[in-house]
DNA sequence: GCCAACGTTGGC
DNA sequence: GCCAACGTTGGC
């Protein structure tokens, strides 16, 4: 299987990439969203993630990898939601803000600006590439 | 099956 | 704090 990309959503106040960094590997739980869900459960282990601080932030911060795949979410009390693992890789020297995004011809379509309340998304593999360099990494 | 009301998310 | 987008719920 190839390598999917993909971008995932925090609020830095609740789960910020430094307690990411810190913990060297996070469930991914909570998500409630039934597009969402999907693309969760699409997820192989050794995806690529970008992780946006959504908020106070609004800015992609690091990068991840998918640790383990979709697997039932034990914080939920109806079944069929499930969490991934993630694992942090690294942060991106330079944060790429959503306005940089949102200025950048080759981004304008990605589901982070088209569809802004999503907290879990596939990305182009040009998207995604596109970003990291932005990011300096 | 439609639609109004309402709640949540997230940007500004 | 406000508002747009959008998902969910419930009456009909």
């Amino acid at each position: 299987m190839t390598t999917q990309y993909w971008l995932v959503k925090q609020e830095p106040a609740d789960y910020s990439w430094t307690d990411f960094a810190r913990d060297r590997r996070s469930a991914w739980t909570g998500v409630r969203n039934y597009q969402a869900r999907n693309h969760l459960k699409a997820m192989q282990a050794g995806d690529a993630v970008l992780f946006y601080h959504s908020g106070d932030g609004k800015a992609v911060v690091g990068l991840a990898r998918v640790g383990r795949a979709a697997y039932p979410d034990s914080t939920a009390t109806e079944p069929g939601w499930v969490a991934v693992d993630l694992v942090p890789v690294r942060p991106l020297p330079q944060p790429v803000t959503l306005a940089r995004i949102k200025a950048d011809a080759a981004l304008r379509d990605i589901a982070l600006v088209r569809h802004s309340r999503l907290s879990v998304m596939p990305l182009p593999a040009a998207a995604f590439a596109r970003i990291l360099k932005l990011g300096g990494g």
